[in-house]
RNA sequence: GGGCCGGUAGCUCAGUUGGUUAGAGCACACCCUUGAUAAGGGUGGGGUCGAAAGUUCGAGUCUUUCUCGGCCCA
């Protein structure tokens, strides 16, 4: 016996896969033949799909986050292309921002440079280069994974257009009027007289003046405190004057306490928290009270203070508002807020209508905001403060206290809060939180979870503060009248400045004179000109109308934005208010969000576990169709874990699709015939051909239900399991016999080889949008029609491969099928056969299944070498296997007692 | 600390309006095969459904509390 005599599979598609190292060889083709450019020109004129690209920012390697994210905009672009639609990939970056800022500082501070002596447009310059350089870094890292986009005609945010676009977009806020000049307090030094961001701040110890305050209540639902006094307990007395409200915790008790010991404050009721009833008692010495009445805290809703200064002037309400930062660690559980003075404050107070005001100077001393004070520097306050309150009456006590305080990392001087102008996008006033809200109503989420944590956002959020007082950024494009102290707003002078950039971008803005951007309509002299530059959330969440606008290839509103969950509160949200600002409406139609990227245990990746995992570990062990197999089989609603072992458990995955391909191509010898499935006469096929059409057919449907629902776990599950039960171990199985040992010209073989020739196209089409290469790989092994696989189509299978009652049928055949295997098992077990060749089948068969299996060869089915099918009363199904009689044929292998009736068999 | 989301075999995931003994694939073990061969087939062992309590004739599924984890906020 030769092998020859045979058809054993052939192909030059290996085993190994070799990822690592073939995957670059199939960029290079990708590159070669410009795919982008041939899908687009494949579908010029279709439906568009536009996923619009969130900008990651232009600093340090990808990480793990960052793959999963560009791998599943992939997927998704890749499927809507080969549902026949023009699906276009504009990827694009974040550029400006403080992150670069800080970078290039750190670059001076090795250099012994110090930035206030760097021209202002030179530093710019050098923030510009190193996010171009970071670009470049991502082009390559983005495009290993495989990711196919339009990566010459990149957006960034700091290009000249989009730099122009966003003064442009901020002049529509200005013009409407919703975008208003207000204060916010950031840490200040007074010393050096400029604002400081986090990095530049470190906590040193700090002797600070405390009081406790009293702030009499003027009215509330219970009626019992109204004439006794809120009790607070401050570090800062200077912001007394800027007191605006009070906060409480809602879940706390508090007390209604009267204080019996002689002096001042005989008599008087005061208010605090029952758990610190103690240390207050002690630390104001009191020795004689009564504890009158206990409450909740919710039930401080609608109470009204007064202020302690209220004989001096201070006349105004002080509401009590809850807020859950204030806890019973120290102080009295109710908190003293000046929205000028603080973050917490501030955020409180304008969440319920207190806006901050200017209170301090840059130099610390207060303004004409604060009656009493104005004048006077904050730091010699204190005494003054606590003068006064003792001659209200209104200090039960005041000392001293040492606590960690933010200094100045160069003066060392210690720091404030001070409330100063910045610019802000109000909420209200045009309507924009309605919008919003309705925007968010007419949009699609997955997971449908998004809607509601997006809802919740933007009905809760404060206004939108836009300014910042950086350099690397686009400057606020705003002028002040210095008479009048108004903003100008007229579109001619918007118009140039935006075309100014267009031409040589923002820097300008800093250099030249401003006579450029007024033209001949204003005199310089008359306005200052902002140095504020716009906070970067509105730069991205402008992206919209510099990309999706302006491109002739995309459209707006984009088919989808794609994140991860955090961009809840990023670039959805700030998309979503930039554009219903402008526009009305929600810059995508759709919104899909995904978890985050953790270990194995669940945990986040960090240094100090060492359980991080970079993209480029995995591409040099795995290869980047592995990667993307793991993003396609874990399910995104959650965290996504990864680590080695659930990749090898891919990889294992992988191989087996790997060998399913192998098979079709070891059998068809690497030759694939396209054919009309139309014409495709099925009913001359064996009965198991036309089972395996439907199995195909209805494949087909799951997997186009779970692509609508990008729900690419689960379709990636089914096609796993089709290849691994279906193929493997039901088909390509019963099947050797027919493609290795019946002859070429056999009816059955032929008609197998049209199933390979099908399956084989079907699970490429199928597969090619998670495993781009691999699927490309074969492509180029067999098809001469197309340049690539991704500029092939799914599959319209004809409704004719539908078949319902087969299917039915032969889902009892399996069944069976499963039962003549564990039988063929026990004969295994005990070593009566080795092989199930080595098996005669005798089958019972209630007279239901006896009569549905007449046409049945189960010994072909079972890849036993005999089977007999007998009817049986009982309506179990029983097997009996015994040792098949006989000799072995050479060629088939099948055990007989006559001579084999094969042709090849027949020597 | 608060808001939101989540926890089903070793892994990735199913599990319908609450209804038999909670499923699949992979991994694992054993066996077979040596004509998909660093492949292929068969069989099998794995689960207190994060924990506890409650509602119910009946809970993976509903309620509450706790716990662990993640995101956002403070």
């Amino acid at each position: 016996m030769n092998k020859d005599q045979i058809n054993l599979p052939k192909t030059a598609f290996s085993m190994k896969a070799n990822l690592p190292i073939r995957e670059p060889e199939i960029l290079k083709l990708w590159e070669k033949i410009d795919l982008y450019k041939e899908l687009r020109d494949s579908r010029n004129g279709k439906e568009k799909f536009v996923l619009h690209d969130g900008p990651p920012y232009a600093n340090g390697n990808i990480h793990m986050g960052t793959a999963l994210n560009k791998i599943l905009k992939d997927i998704i672009v890749k499927f809507h292309q080969m549902d026949g639609k023009d699906s276009v990939y504009v990827p694009g970056w974040d550029c400006h921002g403080l992150p670069i800022e800080w970078k290039i500082e750190e670059q001076y501070k090795k250099n012994k440079k110090n930035k206030s002596e760097v021209p202002i447009v030179e530093f710019r310059k050098e923030c510009r280069s190193f996010a171009e350089k970071w670009i470049e870094v991502h082009k390559d890292q983005f495009k290993r994974l495989g990711v196919i986009g339009d990566w010459e005609n990149y957006y960034s945010t700091m290009s000249y257009e989009a730099e122009a676009q966003i003064v442009r977009e901020l002049a529509k806020f200005l013009k409407e009027g919703s975008l208003y000049r207000g204060f916010k307090p950031v840490l200040w030094s007074t010393v050096e007289k400029t604002a400081l961001a986090d990095a530049e701040v470190e906590y040193q110890d700090h002797k600070s003046d405390t009081i406790y305050a009293c702030f009499p209540v003027k009215f509330s639902n219970i009626k019992e405190i109204e004439n006794s006094s809120v009790v607070i307990w401050t570090t800062t007395p200077w912001t007394i004057p800027a007191n605006r409200a009070l906060a409480y915790n809602e879940s706390l008790d508090y007390i209604l306490v009267q204080i019996n010991d002689d002096g001042e404050f005989k008599n008087r009721k005061i208010i605090i928290a029952e758990a610190l009833l103690e240390s207050v008692v002690d630390e104001c010495e009191i020795k004689d009270y009564k504890n009158l009445r206990k409450f909740k805290g919710k039930d401080f809703k609608n109470t009204i203070c007064s202020h302690p200064f209220l004989d001096l002037g201070y006349d105004y309400d002080i509401p009590m508002l809850e807020a859950r930062f204030v806890t019973i660690e120290q102080g009295t559980g109710i908190v003293h807020c000046a929205p000028s003075h603080g973050p917490d404050d501030f955020n409180l107070c304008l969440n319920n209508g207190i806006k901050a005001i200017e209170t301090v100077d840059g130099d610390g001393k207060y303004t004409k905001n604060v009656s009493l004070f104005e004048g006077i520097h904050i730091f010699k306050a204190n005494p003054i403060v606590i003068e006064k309150l003792k001659e209200q009456k209104q200090l039960l006590i005041n000392g001293q206290l040492t606590h960690s305080y933010p200094h100045s990392w160069r003066s060392k001087a210690p720091l404030v809060h001070r409330a100063t102008p910045q610019w802000f996008i109000s909420m209200e006033s045009h309507k924009l939180r309605d919008k919003a809200l309705k925007a968010i109503d007419e949009t699609t989420f997955y997971p449908s979870k998004g809607k509601e944590r997006l809802k919740s956002m933007i009905k809760t959020r404060p206004d939108w503060c836009v300014s910042r007082q950086r350099v690397w950024g686009v400057p606020l494009p705003i002028f002040i009248n210095k008479n009048s102290k108004e903003i100008l707003i007229d579109d001619e002078v918007f118009e140039t400045i935006a075309k100014i950039y267009e031409k040589e971008g923002s820097d300008c803005w800093f250099s030249d004179d401003p006579q450029k951007f007024l033209g001949k309509k204003y005199k310089s002299s008359d306005f200052e000109k902002l140095s504020d530059i716009v906070e970067v959330w509105f730069d991205s969440g402008s992206t919209h109308s510099f990309v999706l606008e302006k491109r002739k290839d995309l459209k707006w509103p984009a088919s989808m934005y794609l994140e991860g969950s955090d961009q809840h509160r990023g670039w959805f949200h700030s998309s979503l208010l930039e554009s219903c600002g402008t526009r009305g409406k929600a810059p995508f139609e759709a919104i899909l969000s995904h978890g985050f990227v953790v270990d194995g245990k669940g945990l986040k990746m960090s240094k100090s576990l060492g359980n991080v995992i970079a993209p480029e570990d995995i591409l040099k062990k795995y290869g980047a169709d592995i990667l993307r197999i793991w993003v396609a089989s874990s399910n995104y609603a959650e965290d996504l874990r990864i680590d080695y072992s659930i990749l090898d458990q891919h990889s294992e995955s992988y191989r087996k699709i790997r060998n399913t391909f192998r098979y079709l191509l070891g059998n068809l010898n690497d030759n694939f015939e396209e054919m009309n499935y139309e014409n495709i006469k099925i009913d001359q096929f064996p009965e198991l051909e036309q089972f395996m059409l439907h199995k195909i057919y209805s494949l087909n449907l799951k997997f186009r239900k779970s692509f609508q629902d990008y729900d690419f776990h689960n379709l990636y599950k089914e096609l796993l399991n089709f290849c691994t039960v279906d193929l493997s171990a039901f088909y390509f199985d019963i099947r050797k016999d027919v493609l290795y040992c019946d002859p070429k010209d056999s009816k059955k073989r032929k008609s197998t080889l049209v199933l390979l020739n099908i399956i084989l196209n079907s699970l490429l089409k199928w597969f090619a949008p998670i495993l781009s290469f691999t699927t490309e790989e074969i492509y180029q092994l067999i098809s001469k029609r197309n340049k690539s696989i991704h500029l092939e189509k799914f599959i319209n299978f004809p409704k004719k491969f539908e078949n319902n009652e087969l299917n039915n049928k032969w889902s009892q055949i399996v069944k069976i099928r499963d039962i003549c295997n564990l039988s063929i098992e026990e004969k295994r077990a005990s070593k009566e056969i080795g092989s199930s060749l080595e098996a005669d089948l005798e089958i019972n068969l209630n007279d239901k299944l006896y009569a549905l299996t007449q046409n049945i060869d189960f010994a072909e089915l079972c890849i036993t070498s005999k089977s007999s099918v007998k009817k049986n009363t009982k309506d179990e199904i029983l097997v009996e296997t015994k040792k098949a009689n006989g000799n072995k044929c050479p060629i088939c292998w099948k055990i007989t007692t006559e001579k084999c009736k094969r042709p090849l068999c027949s020597i």
